[in-house]
DNA sequence: ACGTTTTGCTAACACGATTCAGTAACGCGC
DNA sequence: GCGCGTTACTGAATCGTGTTAGCAAAACGT
């Protein structure tokens, strides 16, 4: 029964040798030799004695911290779960960890987090933003190795990892394409953004290559609510050549093309096809018909930002400072084929 | 420009003092009489230098650090997100940090991320869940203050703090029972949790104190899907006499409710009054009509856990270990008023 | 002028590891 | 039985801070 904390010391008394010796072992250094008989003995007593690493005291030592810092706004939106989840899988995969800070979306508050998390000696940062946009990254987050997730800064200073708007939108507009659409209306995000901007000209580009001319009479503006999808759809539908198929802009915006789409005694899935965004977890399998649409790779993001910094704090060269995470398409029930059937 | 990192040990040569008297003036201590004059020198030195302090250091020589470990199922739900911004929010306001370690709801995954936190040297621990139920603690949680969040330990060894499901039961079928609705049916979550049971109970109590006869045959079993509250109200509505208003266990059963009841050609929040559970961010508000029910404090479920904890690492008595929270009501625009109007 | 208290500091050890520079013992060839 | 290389370790310094014990000088009381 270990009383209060054990430490190398009471290891390398209890196995008969130095607290060097023990180092050496229980960390797996094989370049000092040291018959196996040796090892065992420590292990066991490192075992027997229920040792317990001082993880302060070895960054201290060694000057290499087993952590990572992430600040993030942790307030706005359930995104915020899966880039931490995927940044702190892969991170626990080689025994580090992930301290999330707080940033609030306040500049101010975003430089104090940055501070006292290197205070804490992380060994790199993450900063992540839960709506892809351009950032100023705080001063002193140039002290160590800093990769930006869904976000990135004006001069591309910083290595940064975003989804791919573009692809994620020719995969949607081709989904309604390929199911023999040839009139699809989309209601968008809040222009401007990179969301919209890259989903729209994903979009066009589908059309295109399926032989669609691209209408913007077809193309309504939204806001990225569940109201702007309703009353955007309701425009679509009061066309006089009403488009078969709409593609989103976001899953909440079809959740109101949902709701348009049954007040008009339609129904979504066989009169209507709807191609949504950004996959919530809480919604689009939920709905009725379930909502067909494209993932926003939140944990891949963050897996890759932890990957990156890995490289980045080994020191090896990184190739790519750009890198953009695919948006997979979910199939579900809300797009019905359309035309000669 | 400081070069690489500046310890107190620069500082105190730059304001011509002993490294002891800048510990003593950074950390505020009084006890020792240190001129103002000698204060405001070493504050600007430390200033000037860019000095940061080494929170490993401080750890190791203080042997309290600044964290707390969080264990929870990051996996799993989106609830998560606000125990950890609750708990974080509360740390960061006394300086310190959150470890977040991830459980995945696998007991030797639990207990090897209990086991990490203890070698990071967490001043306490945070055990999470996504739903309200009964675990089993692994036995190295006892090494340092720890508390139950949304959980409890069979035992009761622990202190825990949960949601108030028999308030929040109450509340719901008040609000129903206010509006003049004294046929109300109610879609329960899987039967045996600690939810469906306090939920349930609540809402037999509130009838029972509006007068009102709880009655067995409005009340249908449901596992907390869409789906079964889909099939849920359709057995209710096809019953001879249906029910005016329905609460539903939680927010996905209200959805499905929405739909059954829009299918029938009936209108929520005029024919038939709903009234759900858990507040989903993304899902209740953004309902048509938007849905009325009751919240799942999380936020404050993770804020009272650090502020538990902070007592006990400080070593105050705490008078009460088993805590409960409120759910409170979230009114919208899905419960009609019924009968006398 | 002399003891006592207060002021303003500092020396030195501790914390629990990592790591570099060595060294004693042993085997081996000749 | 001497030199040399290998094996199996160890001593001691170091990391940056907290903290206790104590000391010199100044201030104060009488």
């Amino acid at each position: 029964m270990p009383p209060q904390s054990v430490t190398m010391a009471d290891v390398a008394k209890a196995a008969g040798v130095s607290r060097t010796t023990v180092s050496f072992v229980l960390n797996g250094r094989m370049e000092s030799s040291i018959p196996e008989s040796t090892r065992e003995r420590i292990n066991q007593a490192a075992r027997e004695l229920g040792y317990r690493p001082n993880a302060a005291a070895r960054t201290l030592a060694s000057k290499r911290s087993s952590w990572f810092g992430l600040v993030t706004e942790i307030a706005t939106s359930p995104f915020a779960t899966d880039v931490i989840k995927g940044a702190q899988q892969a991170a626990w995969k080689d025994g580090n960890f992930l301290l999330v800070a707080p940033s609030e979306d306040d500049p101010g508050m975003e430089q104090l987090a940055v501070e006292k998390l290197l205070e804490q000696q992380v060994g790199g940062l993450i900063i992540a933003t839960t709506w892809h946009r351009e950032i100023t990254v705080p001063e002193n987050a140039k002290s160590v190795p800093c990769v930006l997730v869904n976000c990135f800064d004006a001069e591309r200073e910083f290595p940064s990892i975003v989804p791919d708007e573009i692809g994620g939108g020719y995969a949607a507009a081709e989904i309604l394409a390929e199911a023999g659409h040839t009139n699809i209306g989309h209601i968008t995000l809040k222009t401007g953004i990179p969301a919209q901007i890259g989903r729209q000209t994903g979009m066009k580009q589908a059309l295109l290559d399926h032989g669609i001319e691209p209408d913007d009479s077809k193309i309504v503006p939204g806001d990225g609510t569940a109201d702007s999808g309703y009353h955007g759809t309701q425009t679509l539908l009061s066309q006089s050549d009403p488009p078969t198929a709409i593609f989103c802009g976001n899953d909440r915006i079809a959740m109101g093309a949902y709701d348009a789409i049954k007040e008009r005694g339609l129904r979504v899935g066989e009169d209507i096809s709807i191609v949504g965004f950004d996959d919530q977890e809480i919604l689009a399998p939920h709905m009725r018909p379930k909502l067909t649409t494209i993932a926003l790779p939140f944990e891949e993001l963050g897996m890759a930002g932890v990957a990156l910094l890995n490289q980045m704090v080994e020191g090896s060269p990184i190739e790519n400072r750009q890198i953009t995470i695919g948006c997979p398409p979910r199939i579900r029930s809300s797009v019905a084929m359309h035309g000669r059937r």
